[in-house]
This record gives structure tokens, sequence and C-alpha cells, in this order.
DNA sequence: CGTACATACCAACGAGCATTGGAATTTACG
DNA sequence: CGTAAATTCCAATGCTCGTTGGTATGTACG
């Protein structure tokens, strides 16, 4: 009754997105480059792999369409094509997170942090930051933060978190957040902070969990270098 | 400074949701899930392939906790784990779409039916249901529609829509829908009515797009046999 | 209780993928 | 113009996956 071959084709062409995503590597890369754009080198230096199989990825994902390249000096400058695809890879962390036991339990073990300031509605952290009543914090390398960062937040890499403790109040509290909840920048903050005498705690969001609720970004969204 | 092999695990996880969805036929066979659960015997049937790999991808599946089966009889029926996993493949598509040229092709030359009810929103289409001012039917097979379907939509199965034509009304616009953009049933049915005089269109979404975009669905949404 | 049926399991083959060694290409910089 | 640096391309290897032939398991039905 209907042709079967035609649509074939449609479901082949979701599948490449499908194996661009299928690679635990890849992933990390999008996690990264939703953090904004990022040369191969780096990216590379991140995930503790050769330049040589990180560039093989970025193929895979550029053949997807998922991220595209330009150049850029010497540097070849990789980014997602859209938001769509940070808020893919937020989505797939969500099945994956509400199906799978063992990413629940390996995030559980992870994080077993009780600094995480969980049941605060994003909204309500929004208006207490507006309000002063806390500082939020964004420890990720600085060019993450000029791409987007949350509203109301200071930068404050975590490189450079010992030598600026000064800037930071003793008499509220410091709420730190990092690239998302499978990032432990956030977690050594807290720890670093409360060493100190601080009160902190951490959010799991990044900017793109943040973004796929719905919630403002700020930042020259456009261009940064890596 | 971080623990790289800590969160490697994370991504390995989420991988897996990735690997589940990088074969065209298993993404095939979320889309039949999707509609409604069924036996292995009649999935096959429908994607014209042998039982064993069918069941072969539904182990696949099952493994990644994107489908469950329970006995019935002889029959093992699989259903979705949850409405994330619709969700989810609706996303997959909505950036295949966005990015891939070649799907935008291919979809365009296998619907080039000049019968799309384009440009209309939702919320109007669900509205002038609600007046009857047009008839909205389901032509996917009767258990499919039992499951869940649009609200005001009636059940007109393609199999037996020459044989119940009577039904429909001449004088009112007919709008068809089936299982998503990827589903031929409604181009056929929006075929057969034109021949006979109707003033009959399709929208391409499915009960998982409708619901994916926060409109309501009607149906005992629990059971029904395949 | 034995046969038919639906489905899962096991094995094997070929295709495709990840990874790394080595070389080519493009750009910047002196 | 030549050298260094960043990245890609090519080839080879080992591994995983899709597919199918054969078989086992569990259920219904006579």
């Amino acid at each position: 009754m209907a042709i079967p071959a035609a649509n074939r084709l449609l479901y082949e062409q979701v599948a490449r997105i499908g194996k661009a995503v299928s690679s635990p590597k890849r992933l990390e890369l999008l996690e990264l480059l939703a953090q904004g754009e990022k040369a191969v080198e780096s990216l590379a230096a991140e995930l503790l792999i050769d330049v040589r199989l990180a560039s093989a990825h970025l193929k895979a994902l550029r053949e997807a369409r998922l991220v595209t390249s330009r150049r850029d000096g010497r540097y070849i400058i990789y980014r997602l094509t859209g938001d769509d695809v940070a808020r893919l890879w937020v989505s797939l962390r969500e099945v994956a997170e509400a199906h799978l036991l063992e990413l629940r339990e390996a995030l559980g073990q992870m994080q077993a942090d009780p600094a995480r300031l969980a049941g605060v509605a994003r909204e309500d952290l929004l208006e207490r930051a507006r309000r002063g009543e806390v500082v939020v914090i964004d420890v990720r390398p600085q060019p993450e933060y000029a791409t987007a960062h949350l509203p109301f937040a200071r930068s404050m890499p975590l490189a450079e978190l010992e030598s600026r403790l000064a800037e930071l109040p003793l008499d509220r509290e410091i709420v730190a957040y990092c690239r998302g909840p499978f990032c432990l920048l956030s977690d050594e903050a807290v720890r670093v902070l409360g060493a100190r005498g601080y009160r902190a705690r951490k959010i799991s969001d990044g900017v793109s969990e943040w973004q796929a609720a719905g919630m403002p970004l700020e930042g020259s969204c456009g261009e940064a270098a890596a």
C-alpha cells in the first residue's frame, strides 16, 4: 500500500544525527562547543586525546552538520551550527538520566557533594541574584563566560579563584555554576570556597540547561576566542 | 585539575542512548512504538524486515531503556518507556530537518503533494475542529487511534477509507493526519479523497509532534492491542 | 501431552568505526 | 622564501555492529 523505500531515506538522514551523538567523545566535544567556539587544539587538550583523533571526531560532527568550522589565522575554529544542537545534547542527557540507572548512580557518586542548591527554582535564583542576595559566579574559563553566561553572574574562573578570593563577600551566599551537570569545575570551586569559610553552593545548570529551560542569557553570544 | 576519568563514564552512558538512535531501523521502530504498543511480529511486518532482525533491534532499544517489553499470551508487547522518548525522536528529527539539506529535499520530493495545510497554527486547527468547521480524521490503524489521538479526531483508517466514504461530509474541509512527517498514510488519504471530490488536506503532525508542541491529546493512553 | 507459534538466543560473516602512525596542506612569521 | 605550527588526509589495525542461518524457550491450543 505504501512505498517503503521512499521514506527509508528519511530515517537514514535522521540516523546521521544519531550516529554523530553515539560516541562519548563526540558528546564531550558537543558539550564543550556549547560553551563557545573553540579551536581543535584546545578541544583535544581538554579531552586529553590526540589532536588527530579530535579532528576526526569533529569531521564526523561536521558531516552531520552539528558543527561548522571557520579559519582564523593558523587555527580552525569549530562551533555548533545552532542552539538546537545544544538543546539536543540536553535532551539526550535528560533521557539518559531519566532511564539509565547507571547514569544516576555515577552522577550521585561523582558529586556526592552535599553543597548542591537543590529545590530552588531557576526563577527564584534569578530574582535573588538580581536583588544581590546571592553572588552567582561562573567558574568556567573567561572566554566561555564572554560568549554567554547567566544573568548577574560574575566571571571567576576556577584557575583564578584562589588568587581573587578578596573579590567575594563572606556575608552572602555564593552560587557557582560551570558547564553543566557533568562538569566538575563548580564542585571544585565550592570545595575551595567552603575551605576558606565562604557559604558556597553549586547549581548543576550550565548555560545550555539554563537556556533550554527558557531562561534568558547574557553575553556577546557571537564571537569569542578559545 | 579535574579528574577526567570520573565523568568519562557519564558520557558513555549518554552515548548508549545515542547508539540506540543511530540506526534507521531503530528510529522507525521508535516512531511506530510512539503510536502505541505493538508486538514484535507486527513491527517487523510494518518495516518489511525479518522478525529476528526486529527482535535484535528491539533488544538494543531495550538495553538503552528506551523501550520495555511485557508478555501477553504468545506475544511480547513492546512500548516506549516514556513520553520523553517520543519527544527525543521528535527533537532528533527536527535537528535533522533543520541542518540536513538532503533530508529537506527528500521530504519535499516525497510529499510534493500541494495539499498540505501549512501556515495554520495548531491552536487554530483545534478551534476549527471544535466548532465543526473542519473534520479531522486519523487515518492510522484503529488500535493506534485508540491509544491516543488528536482532540475531535475521528478514526478513519486508510484501509477502510474507501468503503466508509459515506461517513464524510462533502461540504466541509477534511484534514487528515497519520504518524508524523515521515508517514505517507495521510498523503494517500488526501489523494483518495481528492479523487472523489472531497476537499481534503493533510497536516504533517502525528500525536508525538502534537504533544511535543504542548497540545492536548485524547485517548485511553494506557492499553491497546496491536 | 504434543504440536504450532512467537520470540529470543547463538554463531558467523562482512561492513563500518575508532584509533594511531606517517605524510600532506595551509597559514603565519621571520 | 623557508621554517614552524595547526590541522587534515591517508593507510592500517583491531573492534563493534548489522544481518541471517540455525536453534532453543516459553506459551497456547487441540
